[in-house]
DNA sequence: ACGAATAGTACGAATTACGTAATATCTTGC
DNA sequence: GCAAGATATTACGTAATTCGTACTATTCGT
């Protein structure tokens, strides 16, 4: 498949491949901003702004009102670090929590969804081919700062 | 590699993912959903309203939005059909040819990136995998509308 | 201890999206 | 061949989201 198919075939599917929550729905007043927000604290188990500001990539200031949402809505606690008080640390509550599982079953029904149409050489070959694309991403001479690496679950994948 | 891994990949890489834009930088004033739009509609050759609001996901109302927009930048072009007074077909001008083939280029220079760093088997089955991923989001019983799949390049691929 | 750097928020403007109502044009049944 | 309903789209006001800039608080470096 040349690239041209490929791009067409995602613009076809747009659709089904970038809006699945239409059917995931989690009945949820959450934009999408604010579920990836969401996901990415739980995955840092507690997380500061500029973090979730990178992550998520907007300005500071933009993720402040997204993190005033998710508090105002109980999702979130806000705190200040002991350790250095210009420091805001955003937790999920046990509210947030719940609801993360609960997006993290659709995203996982979503994904059952994929993997039992794969047999397993394809699972095999996806598992490599998902670590070397983001690997050429990151390679991208264009790709911003160092501190983006940071703590990830990937500076540099080792293919088993 | 389990979903949860997978999970956790693409929460960390989401920005190299998600934003390519930010090095992809087509100088551009669009916006994403613009920048679909026009893609969408030269992958239609011309367009009319519902079409398009249908692909990007979005209501009628949202869609003459964003149509109004890139009429006013000179990057398409409104005209009535003569069969039936009451569509209006879209079209590319000049000007919004030209930005969809620099886009074009972007975007494959970004699919390139990927594509080079995988050998012919990856290449190979990666291709039936993304096919067989977008069938198994269409079987999902919950995917709208039939009209969705007329005219896609895809209502059910056959794998060669 | 003082100026520069860092972390975050406040605030107002701009952009984008959405829901509802209105307009114009077909289509269908009689 | 015409009224009633269906379809395609736009208008308009409102809500949600984002952004840039200025401001506050705290820490770091020398």
């Amino acid at each position: 498949m040349e690239q041209n198919k490929l791009l067409n075939l995602i613009l076809d599917n747009m659709k089904k491949i970038f809006f699945p929550e239409d059917w995931l729905e989690i009945d949820m007043k959450l934009s999408k901003t604010e579920l990836f927000t969401l996901l990415i604290i739980e995955r840092h188990g507690e997380a500061i702004m500029s973090q979730i500001a990178n992550k998520i990539n907007v300005s500071m200031s933009t993720a402040t009102g997204i993190i005033d949402r998710l508090v105002k809505k109980k999702y979130l606690s806000r705190a200040r670090s002991e350790s250095d008080r210009r420091i805001v640390l955003i937790r999920l509550t046990k509210k947030g929590k719940q609801i993360v599982n609960d997006i993290k079953d659709s995203i996982n029904y979503y994904l059952n969804t994929i993997f039992k149409s794969l047999n397993e050489e394809e699972v095999r070959v996806l598992s490599n081919i998902i670590v070397k694309i983001i690997n050429a991403l990151s390679e991208e001479k264009l790709v911003e700062n160092k501190e983006t690496r940071e703590k990830s679950s990937l500076k540099k994948i080792e293919i088993e």
